[in-house]
RNA sequence: GCGCCCAUAGCUCAAUUGGAUAGAGUGCCGGCCUACGAAGCCGUAGAUUCCCUGUUCGAACCAGGGUGGGCGCACCA
């Protein structure tokens, strides 16, 4: 929250307190600004004449004056508010004056890229944990999709001064990495000309052929060419595959967790005594039981089976014991559609070892359809027959693919139009920021480099200046918005905005002319444009080019 | 059958989490390059917010009931 916002609520609670002493205590301290959608309602606005107006019996918009009134005594030594107003239900309206809006700019070329930062006090530990595709094949576009959202929040709430650590979850074990060793086998046997069975519920993709080749490349072969060879060579190859697509993705991590080390540690047993000594396990049918309805699941859950081996939520609630041991204050977690259903029976598992509620967060990436030629295209994993990131990245590229994977909320459904995607025309949303940040970097070489000014901003007057300076002051509340929902495609929307007030801007008006001091202004102004344009694209891992 | 999610302009989506006249993009139609990048700008048209009922100063948003769609309901991972 700016200065300028924490002064107009502590005049609007003293202002309330003033006209009503009794005045309960939390409609006072649940006071907010809210930016009204058009601009004649001024620059801030507050509801809590309507919200008192039941309490106090009397009309909002009476409340509204009397509070006003105060406020406009409270305040009338801030220049930085011009006026106050009220509106038709009850609102009360704040108009900026033009010196707070100047100042405001200038702040704004002070600070640069520092901009929208936010202080590092209240910085939180963070992990979050994305991706994390099983060993068994290359990313799908449902990963990219992760990837893009997972890593642009982790930038995202780094920006805002959080510790993040982000961390990929690799289950190196159990039946789908058997089922990737008969695979590659077969594929091996085949390919030396000897008689081989595919097994049922194999993984029939083109790249299960180009590892078994590849084995068959390396000579020196050592040791028994094994089921658990295979597996164990093809997920390694795999693994390097995955790291070197998410590197091109511009997706970096700091941890990759193996699942396989965690079985081999111990630590699986000792979370689950950990939640037998609570009371939270349950033995029936042979089978050990997580009692997670006591935390609002549907029906209780398996983690040991009948015949002794762990179910797939056993490691899981392990893993998940170890995030917040490891100090982690907030968790999030980034999963497919597929997992919708296993939320409810993991943050049972949470709470029953007693961590926070709300400081685990999962959100679900929901499904994405390519289209090519307006049609949707049909994908099964299982049969082998998907787009991979790798085309993606190859056929887009790594800016209009991540740009494209979080132009929509997260949980909701995405479709993503291929040819638009790469398409170098005005009905791309990535090039339009982008061409906007290019624009204005032509202008300001077209300009000589001229100097921005600091001082002599006031002649930036013009309506469109005004507004887009308010526009630029608004950053840091989206990015603040942004971290604080998990949703990078408010920044996305936000960018979008900007630009079009440039574009539409720079048609109206010539930012190099023949008077200096209003040259220099625009160029201020430009440039400080360019630098949010840069720092929320640099957010979303989208490349803020000088030239296109 | 039980549980979760969704329904807003022809299409894809917004709507500051209960706020003011429901907004963008795209598509359609029309206009703007002899001054800073036309990958751009401006304009016209397009909505019973799926349907009832309720809650209150105020509902696309909340509650109840319908209708239509998606997903989940494994001692698989």
């Amino acid at each position: 929250m700016s200065k300028i916002e924490k002064n107009i609520i502590d005049a609007i609670q003293k202002s309330v307190r003033g006209v009503f002493p009794d005045c309960p205590e939390e409609i006072l301290a649940s006071v907010y600004l809210e930016i009204p959608k058009e601009k004649r309602f001024g620059d801030f606005s507050t509801n809590v004449a309507m919200r008192l107006a039941r309490e106090m019996k009397k009309p909002p918009m009476d409340i509204a004056a009397s509070v006003a009134g105060k406020a406009k005594e409270a305040l009338a030594s801030d220049d930085a508010v011009s006026d106050i107003k009220i509106e038709k239900p009850g609102f009360i309206n704040f108009y900026l004056s033009n010196k707070a809006v100047i100042e405001a700019l200038s702040k704004i070329l002070r600070e640069g890229s520092r901009f929208g930062r936010s202080s590092l006090e209240k910085g939180k530990k963070v992990q979050i944990e994305f991706v994390s595709a099983n060993p068994t094949g290359p990313l799908t576009v449902a990963h990219g999709r992760q990837a893009a959202v997972g890593d642009s929040l982790a930038r995202i709430l780094e920006f805002c001064g959080h510790r993040v650590t982000r961390e990929y979850y690799i289950n190196d074990e159990g039946v789908q990495m058997d089922i990737l060793g008969r695979s590659v086998r077969a594929r091996y046997l085949e390919a030396m000309g000897e008689k081989s069975e595919f097994p049922e519920n194999g993984y029939k993709g083109s790249y299960i052929h180009d590892i078994a080749q590849a084995v068959k490349g390396e000579a020196k072969q050592k040791g028994p060419l094994t089921d658990e060879f295979f597996a164990e060579y093809a997920s390694k190859r795999i693994m390097r595959m995955i790291k070197q697509d998410l590197k091109d993705f511009g997706v970096a991590f700091d941890v990759w967790y193996s699942q396989k080390k965690l079985s081999g540690s111990g630590k699986i047993k000792k979370a689950l005594s950990v939640l037998k000594a609570g009371g939270f396990l349950y033995e029936k049918a042979g089978a050990t039981w997580f009692r997670s309805t006591e935390f609002g699941d549907d029906k209780d859950r398996v983690v040991i089976k009948k015949d002794g081996v762990f179910t797939y939520l056993a490691p899981d609630i392990a893993y998940h014991k170890e995030k917040f041991e490891k100090g982690y204050e907030r968790v999030i977690n980034i999963w497919g559609p597929d997992h919708h259903g296993y939320v409810c029976r993991l943050r049972a598992a949470c709470q029953a070892f007693g961590f926070a509620k709300d400081a685990l967060s999962i959100l679900i990436a929901q499904l994405v359809t390519l289209y090519r030629d307006k049609k949707p295209i049909k994908m099964s994993t299982r049969e082998g027959e998907f787009i991979t990131l790798r085309q993606v990245i190859d056929e887009v590229g790594r800016d209009a693919g991540r740009f494209f994977f979080m132009m929509r909320r997260t949980d909701s459904h995405l479709d993503f139009d291929l040819e638009l995607a790469k398409a170098r025309t005005m009905d791309n949303p990535v090039y339009y920021i982008q061409y906007a940040h290019a624009r204005i970097s032509s202008i300001i070489s077209f300009s000589g480099n001229a100097a921005p000014a600091l001082k002599g901003l006031h002649v930036l007057d013009k309506p469109e200046e005004v507004n887009i300076i308010k526009t630029l002051m608004q950053y840091p509340k989206i990015v603040q918005g942004s971290a604080h929902n998990l949703e990078p495609y408010l920044l996305l929307a936000y960018l979008q905005d900007l630009a079009r007030l440039f574009h539409s801007y720079y048609d109206s008006y010539r930012v190099v002319t023949d008077d200096s001091a209003v040259t220099k202004a625009r160029i201020a102004l430009i440039k400080a444009i360019k630098t949010v344009l840069s720092s929320g694209l640099t957010l979303l891992g989208v490349s803020a080019p000088e030239k296109m």
